[in-house]
DNA sequence: CCGCTCATGTAACAGGTTACATGATTTA
DNA sequence: TAAATCATGTAACCTGTTACATGAGCGG
């Protein structure tokens, strides 16, 4: 039941409309968890009546009308009490493994096509994790943000992030590097 | 609806018993995925059902009979339309990224209690994956055995498996040192 | 004799995904 | 004028988790 203590986290950092943070979690932007906008709309209704957020409308004239959330001091001490509970460790649940664990009997060929698109997102998500985490320290230097910044939160969770895609893109290219030089070796088959 | 190539992937490497897969599963010896037990083995009961997999009753004397299953033609015609057919990219989800990045509005000792445990749960994966990554490739190096080793697949996807957890002890212990510096510089709040 | 491992399941429930629905406005 | 974006939901379905059930042998 972490969906809503992550939308919970989003919200530390200002107010923002059910619109705004399903886009966010949709693609990854807030990149310490995932979910379907109709997931982010349901558990903001249900955090709503539960009273760990308050939303209030903004009448827009150009644009439906929005309402926008904000955490509540009960929403503030679920995600404490949140911190506090023990974990199970998340796991690895990535199809493309799947695909890679299955290479001695599956197309070479396919699999590099898969490998090499993978690539190419996990650059993507590089891209962006950068431009991020340069957005959030501003003009100081990384240490420097790390040691007075007041909030950090969001620049950590996104240094995970880059670290994770960065270890992707690598582990696809080294993986299509190996597949391509056993098909050079021996032959097609 | 890949659990179901999972195991067909895993099985790939020879014959097992629901339960010996349910536990790899369940422990993430199988590093390329994690299901519960149950899950395996309502799985299996259906790859059999649809042909996927055959299984043969194996009597023992000293131990409860088991069934061992192995893939047929029809499972590996699967693998194969699976591995081509393209994939939504994996995300991450994962309970102490959401506690990280409320970060500044939660109790920072707990956080790093949190982290502690984790960081050491990601070295006994480490762990682990270097003694299962040797057991693999044997007296070969690593070069070698990619090369010319006839099951690369387990070791490519074992490879990314401590490549992640590597990635995460480092961060954990990072986080850590942020969060200490920063208890220390302006006092416990 | 108590708890662990081997061995396989069923049932209820919680969480996540996909499809559908609506409707205005800005951009190409 | 067609597509994308803003804005919010409902409903059906599939997947994953937790709890429960059973029973025999092995090790301390």
């Amino acid at each position: 039941m972490a969906l809503r203590h992550a939308v919970l986290a989003a919200l530390l950092d200002g107010e923002f409309s059910g619109y705004q943070l399903a886009k966010s979690f949709d693609l990854g932007v807030a990149n310490f968890w995932h979910a379907q906008p109709q997931q982010v709309y349901a558990e903001l209704a249900r955090l709503e009546t539960d009273g760990l957020i308050a939303g209030r409308e903004v009448i827009q004239k150009s644009r439906p009308n929005k309402r926008l959330f904000r955490v509540t001091e009960a929403g503030l001490s679920q995600l404490d009490e949140f911190t506090a509970a023990s974990e199970k460790p998340s796991f690895i649940r990535d199809d493309l493994l799947v695909k890679v664990q299955a290479a001695d009997h599956v197309d070479a060929e396919t699999l590099v096509v898969q490998l090499r698109e993978r690539a190419v997102l996990a650059q993507t998500k590089i891209d962006l994790f950068d431009t991020l985490l340069r957005g959030m320290r501003g003009d100081r230097t990384e240490e420097e943000f790390l040691r007075h910044g007041d909030r950090i939160g969001p620049y950590l969770t996104c240094m995970r992030g880059l670290a994770f895609e960065q270890g992707n893109r690598d582990w696809c290219e080294h993986t299509i590097t190996v597949l391509n030089e056993r098909r050079q070796a021996h032959g097609q088959r």
